[in-house]
DNA sequence: CCTGTTCCATACAGACTGTATGTTAGAAGA
DNA sequence: TCTTCTAACATACAGTCTGTATGGAACAGG
């Protein structure tokens, strides 16, 4: 079952090594496709500033979109860290009714979504490099399952009405990401976030069961 | 004031051929951006489609991204237009209260957006390929006016509650846009239009005065 | 010690974009 | 009418980028 120590240190040695490489490539990719954009973006400089050769890109993966797919997957991941994260300490500290609760959670979803990785890769650049599918399947994975569980526990609860669950979180999503988007390009950052607030507290009032 | 006939007859048919060649690109293009995306395209397709060669393309266009807005601002165009069209025709038609016939022209909107040239072109690639400063400027042009005085009127009227147009219209457009996008990848479009619809209703219905 | 595999570097071929140059048809003036 | 000038293309070329094929080095296993 075990293997000799030497070997195994070795082996994890190896691998790591060769993770590393692949993490360093992920990286710097991500970083310059927020910057520049997918096609601004040549292979050459993402190997650059990852301090290996094209081979070692070629070598982890199959083209340039499945190292864009990868980027992508692991902003829609952090961003999921960071929503549960942030559900989890607004459960513990507020304790209001499951109204109350889901509203101020889009609005922290709001904020979340101000970040430029995310901006750029996932929802400016995702859906036209991907293509609708391979994008969706990528963002069912990481996203979506998140608001889409909380949405039917509200629904469940009684807090809003009841409502076909798809369509809802995608066009909810599509309502933060938008909304974060405008506040990211005003030129007064802090009169659009609440503008844009309002406007969304507006909307998902129309969603509550009571109408209030 | 008048040329001679013959040189005023002979200006107009120059003129006219190079404005069908123009027309022939950006018709092309519209049809192979729309099919196969914008960067799988090539240019020497689109000449090859609009049988002229890739030099004709060089001297209409700056470059392959200024085509590009091309085709894109004669979607939006389309877009607007037919809308306007709708508009109208509603107006006459129907006579109810100002809430309702907005409601109603949600709808219609959300109709109108179902069309794939549009989606992929406006919705999908643009944003990527011209960068959201240009593709904010195209639509700002051709599309937010109509929404946005719409719904400056539906204010005024008190037909909707005081909330700041600029962040409210980019919203309920992206709302639209996306739920016409969810509407045409649905393998079921007619239940998937009448639950989009559905979740549009209990959103608009936020924004009403009355709440009702 | 030998062999196979993983991991990566280098070299190469194909495609595509943009530009520079050539060419033709029509407009304009003398 | 003749010349000239320019718009409207066509063609040829150069640079860049992607993906692949080849080669080699390190390491694990027998």
């Amino acid at each position: 079952m075990t293997a000799p120590r030497s070997t195994r240190s070795s082996r994890n040695r190896r691998a790591e090594h060769t993770a590393d490489t692949r993490r360093a490539l992920v990286r710097a990719a991500r970083t310059l496709f927020a910057e520049r954009g997918y096609t601004a973006t040549g292979t050459e400089d993402i190997v650059a500033a990852a301090q290996v050769t094209r081979g070692a890109l070629y070598h982890h993966f199959k083209d340039k979109a499945d190292l864009f797919r990868a980027v992508m997957g692991e902003c829609a991941q952090d961003m999921a860290e960071r929503l549960v994260e942030q559900e989890t300490a607004r459960a513990e500290s507020e304790s209001g009714d499951a109204w109350t609760l889901l509203r101020h959670g889009f609005q922290s979803f709001l904020d979340a979504c101000n970040d430029p990785d995310f901006q750029r890769i996932v929802l400016v650049e995702g859906p036209a490099v991907l293509g609708h599918s391979a994008w969706d399947a990528l963002v069912e994975e990481h996203g979506y399952v998140l608001l889409a569980e909380e949405l039917a526990r509200a629904i469940d609860e009684g807090s809003i009405s009841p409502m076909p669950i798809g369509p809802l979180t995608r066009m909810l999503a599509a309502l933060i990401s938008e909304a974060s988007l405008y506040i990211a390009r005003a030129e007064d950052h802090e009169t659009a976030r609440k503008e844009a607030g309002e406007v969304l507290e507006r909307l998902l009032t129309g969603l509550s069961r009571t109408g209030a």
